[in-house]
DNA sequence: GCATGTCAAGTTGTG
DNA sequence: CACAACTTGACATGC
């Protein structure tokens, strides 16, 4: 009962029903237009994006949500090959850069661990020098923001196999250690449900002092002989020998366990699928739900009504 | 207004 | 071989 740790459960990005929403634009509008417009229209993005994300961290510390998830698209097409701009090029930088601050002062002030999770095309493992070249750009701009935000995390997943595992990892292994300290310091790994399960990426994630961000869901629906609780253990080991809280993601079945599309995300978390060997960790979870807050909402108190039913 | 097609990018498995 | 799935639909267009 009166564990002494604290499970913080972590928010996805956007909102189901509360009315912060983030905004984004198309290359393809874009283009029609001069790059002087252009330029003026990102900036408007830009800056509705960053009040939006001042919003949400808000709405975040007064429902007692402990992280949250910001959109890779906070700046819409930073990155792009024929769009691509730099903040103090927008007419709004000098605002949105103090909002940023205000930002992460909140952040700060209200203890809120913020994180990223690039797109899937953000591949350190791929045998393609280009795939490379791109992820390199991509997440210098996710490690940018984070910088301006004081985020902790940019969590990715290990990418392809290409009918080898070992030789993949290896690559992955040596891209990771290309990456400027801005952005390796902040990497995380996260097991997929397709590819690398916990069982393959704890060695690698434990000799390059790289945290392991544990999906159990993703684990459930591809096992690897690891029992959760063994995966916990050495994940959250591998958390605590970095001095860092450790984070973890969860997400029910859609469609129930035994259907086809077990990996497809519910609208909420069915409390049952919460492992009861996360019960009195101080940790980091991250709700991935489509009912977005709803959901954070929903658990927390199923959790709680469920705690006080336990002798 | 509302329905519909489109959007930069990778990789894998399914029907 | 097209499409869905993945952390997340939003936006532009045409009626």
């Amino acid at each position: 009962m009166a564990d002494q740790g604290k499970i913080r459960f972590g928010l996805c990005c956007i909102f189901h029903k509360k009315p912060i929403k983030f905004r984004h634009t198309t290359a393809k509008s874009l283009m029609a237009h001069s790059r002087t417009t252009q330029i003026s229209l990102l900036s408007e993005i830009c800056r509705h994006n960053v009040q939006s994300l001042r919003k949400a961290l808000n709405y975040v510390v007064t429902h007692r949500i402990g992280a949250f998830r910001i959109l890779s698209p906070l700046f819409p097409l930073f990155t792009h090959p024929s769009i691509h701009y730099q903040l103090d090029e927008l007419p709004d930088a000098e605002l949105i850069r103090k909002e940023f601050a205000a930002i992460r002062a909140f952040r700060q002030t209200h203890d809120i661990r913020l994180s990223f999770h690039p797109d899937q095309f953000n591949v350190l493992s791929s045998p393609r020098r280009e795939v490379i070249n791109n992820t390199s750009r991509e997440l210098a701009y996710h490690g940018l923001l984070a910088e301006l935000v004081d985020a902790e995390v940019i969590n990715l997943h290990a990418g392809g196999v290409y009918d080898d595992k070992d030789a993949a990892l290896h690559r992955l292994r040596g891209t990771l250690k290309m990456l400027p300290d801005f952005v390796k310091s902040r990497i995380t790994l996260e097991n997929d449900d397709i590819s690398y399960t916990p069982k393959d990426l704890l060695p690698l994630c434990e000799a390059e002092k790289i945290p392991m961000v544990y999906d159990i869901h993703h684990h459930r629906c591809l096992p690897d002989g690891f029992s959760e609780e063994e995966a916990t253990e050495r994940v959250v080991s591998l958390w605590h020998s970095l001095d860092r809280e450790p984070y973890f993601h969860i997400s029910s079945p859609k469609h129930g366990w035994n259907s086809k599309t077990p990996r497809v995300h519910a609208d909420y978390i069915d409390p049952a699928d919460f492992p009861p060997c996360w019960q009195g960790l101080t940790a980091t979870v991250d709700v991935e739900a489509k009912a977005k807050e709803l959901a954070i909402l929903k658990l927390q108190n199923d959790l709680r009504e469920i705690d006080q039913c336990t002798p």
